[in-house]
DNA sequence: ACGAATACCTAGCGATTGCTCGGCTTTCGT
DNA sequence: ACGAAAGCCGAGCAATCGCTAGGTATTCGT
């Protein structure tokens, strides 16, 4: 009755490193993940990178399927935690470009999410109905904000908000992949923001 | 002397049914390849599925690398063969939208260029070259068609040709990726006209 | 300070990987 | 029809894979 989350009686909790440590793997993992994808990477050079054996990473995520969801989990919690939907569509737009520039900077995360949603295609891949949900998610949602950019008159006439959205998440996966194929020589978020404002009456919001 | 092709004296060329034999392994390739890509399928894989052996395999192709690297070569031909970049921009992007078509209608050729550009992202991997050359290559001679377009008055004002030629490529890639993550769920060409023409001051010609 | 749970390691298992080697069979130019 | 080259296979090698078993060391509530 005193740990503030003990389910049952006889367990206990992690020590107090613990939750580092977890987070050290998690980015030992995606610096691997991101770059040779779930079937390039072994459990091995992940465990090289974080100095640990193959058994103590096992120790902490059961299996290699696991270490992959929770690496996606917690990267797609940290770059879509400040998005919301629930603003008025330009500034939800203007987030969303937000977000991206956020990506660029940090370290590996284009990459990963490229290459897993990429790897994920296959049913039978660990990963695949993270990025369904996701996608599926991430369209209701834009298609939700074209709607209120229709009301707005931000659109212009007979344009149809689903298949808004469904173009707006297509440049922004497309743009990353090429990102990447050129050796991230071009402005991402810029190019983004441009591909968004080409098919809106006005011009998003400014960064304020 | 008599041999249309023999470089050398000593060498002889390949048999009557080797052409077809060749073209049934890289089939099978490509059924494995774009479903798990290059690190997830197996020379076994492929090789089951002609009925050969691996070692069969590799006295036609001598690796894995020149196995992956001719398949996608074939694919290109194919796919890009009746694309002719000199006609007038609106004929070219007309083209481009019908050559999204023949794709979905190929098996596997969708989901063997969205699953190996995007593993291929690392340096390191076979087909990288490949698939950054052309990238490059693809987004020069749209540049240059777009450039064509605003000669004819078809793009808004001061539209930048370069990131029209991006955002054109993006919009496809990512297109494809949502395709296969949705399920093949809608209407990929109809999907890639809307983006294209999004950006026109006028609707893309029929397809006669 | 004691005991129990957690953290982590070494060793190793079984499976799979790409690829080589030596030899047999088929093809085909002469 | 003969011989050389091409097609193809079975066996096997060295490396790597994810994961388990069983142990020791560390942590922390009491």
């Amino acid at each position: 009755m005193s740990t503030p989350a003990d389910t049952t009686g006889g367990r206990r909790g992690p020590y107090r490193k613990t939750v580092r440590r977890r987070q050290e793997i998690l980015d030992a993992a995606l610096e691997v993940f991101a770059v040779v994808g779930y079937r390039g990477g072994s459990l091995r050079a992940v465990a090289d990178r974080v100095g640990m054996s193959e058994a103590g990473l096992l120790h902490h995520f059961g299996s290699k399927d696991r270490l992959l969801v929770e690496t996606l989990r917690r990267r797609d919690e940290v770059t879509e935690a400040d998005l919301d939907f629930s603003a008025p569509g330009p500034e939800v737009l203007r987030q969303l470009v937000e977000v991206a520039a956020r990506n660029v900077r940090a370290q590996g995360a284009i990459e990963l999410f490229v290459v897993l949603s990429a790897e994920a295609t296959d049913p039978d891949h660990p990963a695949a109905a993270f990025f369904r949900d996701r996608c599926e998610r991430l369209l209701d949602r834009l298609t939700a904000v074209y709607d209120d950019l229709g009301d707005r008159g931000w659109l212009p006439e007979g344009a149809d908000p689903a298949s808004l959205a469904l173009g707006t998440v297509a440049t922004w996966d497309g743009l990353q992949v090429q990102w990447l194929h050129l050796g991230r020589a071009f402005d991402l978020p810029d190019a983004l923001r441009a591909g968004i404002e080409g098919r809106l009456l006005r011009p998003l919001p400014g960064p304020d």
